[in-house]
RNA sequence: GUGGCUAUAGCUCAGCAUGGCAGAGCACCAGAUUGUGGAUCUGGCUGUCGAGGGUUCAAAUCCCUCUAGCCACCCCA
């Protein structure tokens, strides 16, 4: 019989398998227990948007650029599977009529995200990010609340080795004057940037700072920086958002260079790295405020600031932490019974069930198998059952760790069970 | 998107320079042990050698294309 080729996932997509999964669940409790300690309710939105959401959003981020997934549907909608969460979030935010409850919105969510990038170890085209967003203030105070949610989460974790790299990018008031300032120091210098820093310099010079090809390097420590050009309320702010880390405790480098490529980012802009990490794709999760977002999205003009980070390297950290996440077993109790006593075996199972999880197996093996196999899976105990002791309603109950066997009635199994 | 490395049993890999019967360990199954797991011993099963094409009497082995994984760049989570 001709065989083809199995099909198999989707390059960049993986799948989180059940022994994997224990130590996600880590990751995703903790994260949501925190977020829940800071006053923030879980929300989910579509993984599905319309494209002009996204694209309106970050016309020359990569994210959106050349890595969005786009597609039409049967209807001729211009879709997009979305990057990144906050602008679905902020979307929902005013179509939930979440602006009409006192300010600000605390949110979070957990949730895949997608990007058509090369894939590698700690990049998928399919990712988990947990996002968490306050929206509807402009207060520097909730700038620092992200921040520490966001090191609050990881500490728990056991990830303590961390570098936060923090700056600010001032506001619409002010980075107009000072992108003018850049563009002025680097347009003598625009023969000897490379391509895509040439092209950068009039569409957003900003990203010519946060650029790593060498030959763009040397010209970054005379270029104006914008901390020496905020606005009055950008200076404020700045100042707020610093203090309020220094007080909570949370260390943190100043990174001028460092900037987002979303274009609506305002002021506060933060990422999170492992302290000794120095592999590529590290980073363990960013965020910033983003006043100009639901604006762009032609909605009121609103306020945020959000932090998104990345599920699969934390739990990779994790791991690679040695912190041992020991996957349950999937059936505490397992049933045994010779063949043909199918009906009889369920009936059991069903009998404990109400005080442990039961699995039954209905494999034709011998019973010296199928211990084997119930030693495999970590069962606690087993229930043997032969036709004889079905017609007298009892089980062999044996204890795995002691190997002790008793005879037991039917009904009597949850008290030996519990 | 650019450059490089890799793909052989369910898993980890050897075999490939110099073409000549498809291998090992682990896992799995069975027995040693007459309904009873873990340790040990014995035996057994398992393959379109990633896919497609080319060279050759003969290809896992040499050549080309594709696909996928990994590494660096890039980007970021």
């Amino acid at each position: 019989m001709p065989r083809s080729e199995p099909i198999k996932a989707v390059r960049g997509m993986r799948d989180i398998l059940p022994r994997e999964r224990a130590i996600w669940r880590v990751a995703e409790k903790a994260a949501a227990d925190v977020a829940r300690s800071f006053g923030y309710a879980e929300i989910v939105t579509p993984v599905i948007e319309h494209a002009e959401l996204i694209e309106r959003v970050g016309e020359d981020t990569d994210a959106v650029a050349k890595e969005l997934y786009r597609f039409d549907d049967r209807g001729g909608r211009h879709l997009a599977l979305r990057p990144e969460a906050t602008a679905g979030v902020v979307r929902a935010y005013f179509e939930g009529h979440l602006n009409q409850e006192p300010p600000p919105a605390r949110l979070f969510l957990i949730g895949p995200m997608f990007r058509y990038n090369r894939p590698q170890k700690g990049r998928y085209r399919q990712f988990f990010q947990l996002d968490v967003e306050a929206i509807g203030s402009d207060s520097p105070a909730l700038d620092a609340e992200v921040i520490e949610i966001a090191a609050t989460w990881l500490h728990e974790l056991g990830l303590r080795e961390l570098r936060l790299e923090l700056n600010t990018i001032g506001d619409s008031k002010c980075r107009p004057a000072y992108l003018e300032l850049l563009r002025a120091y680097y347009r003598p210098l625009q023969d000897q940037l490379h391509g895509d820093c040439q092209r950068r310099l009039e569409t957003n010079p900003l990203l010519l700072l946060d650029c790593k090809v060498p030959q763009c390097q040397p010209f970054k420590v005379d270029a104006p920086r914008i901390t020496d050009h905020l606005c009055e309320e950008c200076t404020v702010a700045w100042a707020a958002v610093r203090r309020l880390l220094d007080a909570s405790g949370i260390e943190y480098r100043l990174d001028p260079y460092l900037v987002r490529g979303l274009d609506y980012y305002t002021r506060t802009v933060f990422e999170i790295y492992p302290a000794n990490g120095e592999g590529a794709q590290d980073a363990l999760g960013g965020g910033g405020r983003y006043d100009g977002l639901a604006e762009a999205e032609g909605w009121p003009p609103t306020p945020g600031v959000g932090f998104a980070g990345g599920l699969d390297r934390v739990t990779e950290l994790v791991k690679a932490g040695g912190a041992e996440v020991i996957a349950a077993p999937a059936a505490e109790v397992v049933v045994l019974a010779d063949a043909g006593l199918d009906v009889a075996a369920a009936d059991v199972a069903r009998i404990c069930r109400t005080v442990r999880s039961v699995a039954v197996d209905y494999e034709s093996k011998s019973l010296k198998a199928k211990m084997r196999s119930a030693n495999k899976l970590g069962a606690r105990w087993v229930l043997l059952l032969s036709a004889a002791e079905v017609e007298r309603r009892v089980v062999q109950l044996k204890e795995m760790a002691s190997g002790e066997q008793v005879e037991v009635g039917w009904a009597d199994l949850p008290s030996h069970l519990a």
